[in-house]
DNA sequence: CGCCTTTGACCGGCGC
DNA sequence: GCGCCGGTCAAAGGCG
């Protein structure tokens, strides 16, 4: 049985291997393909091995932020083939949360603490669309308890959310929502005209010019002055301004450089 | 009120 | 056959 096993080992790595495409670090290099559900509710440990077999090429890069390794893992041992990516991220040690932000919606449907890792493993679907086969699993890396370490299973048959519509996705009460952003949304064009994002909820952006109350907007100029390079480049500077003058955000910086140099 | 998270129970594969 | 283990379910409680 176990010489039968080895075999089946051999015939399965010869068979994916070399098969391993590489993406970027946001996964979306390869366009969507459907993919098959896993059958039943486990997939083989060898399929996980197979799997989780990038482990080592994760850790090995644990000076970043973030690290993606990408698999395919035998399902049933038929051809259907399951990506598996991993992504690495290094959060706050005393950070519980378990959350991975990539900007899709999951729902979490379960938490176990494995053998192999005192750290609990946080199970996640795909919230976004109802059918979606994805899984992810999240936690904390054994060794290194600052790294969070993300398993994807499947891919996505939806396209990817932007990353602010999947934040500004209400918990319940439909799509639409607004979202409070840490700094003013309201900027001053180089002509000095002002452009204000900090709308309540239901009303569009608005475009003031010296302040006065605005007239009904012409949206197409609007994104015509938006897209001039003027504008774009007076939108970055206040941006940048408005950012560093929070002592909130500096102090972040701060505390995110510190925990990034290497220890002496 | 409805959605989401938590968490103990349960299920099924695997090794002995 | 039994126990271990990872993965999933589903009831209960929390939260906005």
């Amino acid at each position: 049985m176990s010489e039968e096993n080895r075999r089946l080992t051999e015939v399965i790595a010869r068979l994916y291997g070399g098969q391993i495409p590489r993406l970027g670090l946001d996964g979306s290099a390869s366009p969507p393909r459907p993919v098959s559900p896993l059958s039943g509710k486990k997939r083989s440990r060898e399929s996980m091995e197979t799997a989780n077999s990038c482990d080592a090429n994760s850790n090995r890069h644990q000076g970043g932020d973030a690290d993606h390794a990408e698999s395919f893992a035998a399902d049933d041992g038929t051809c259907r083939r399951i990506k598996v990516s991993r992504v690495c991220r290094r959060i706050d040690p005393s950070d519980t949360s378990l959350v991975v932000k990539d900007g899709y919606q999951w729902r979490k449907y379960g938490q176990k603490v494995t053998r192999d890792n005192p750290s609990p493993r946080a199970y996640f679907r795909c919230a976004f669309a109802p059918s979606c086969p994805v899984k992810k699993k999240v936690q904390r890396s054994a060794e290194d308890s600052s790294l969070l370490v993300a398993t994807y299973e499947g891919e996505h048959n939806h396209p990817h959310p932007s990353p602010r519509a999947g934040e500004l996705r209400r918990r319940r009460g439909g799509p639409v929502a607004s979202f409070r952003a840490p700094f003013p949304l309201n900027f001053l064009g180089p002509d000095h005209s002002r452009l204000d994002l900090h709308q309540e909820r239901g009303t569009r952006c608005t475009w003031f010019k010296g302040g006065h109350p605005p007239p009904p907007p012409d949206l197409k100029k609007v994104c015509r002055k938006v897209a001039s390079p003027d504008f774009r480049t007076a939108l970055v500077e206040q941006m940048a301004s408005a950012l560093t003058s929070d002592p909130k955000f500096t102090g972040a910086l701060a505390a995110a450089i510190l925990h990034k140099l290497p220890e002496f």
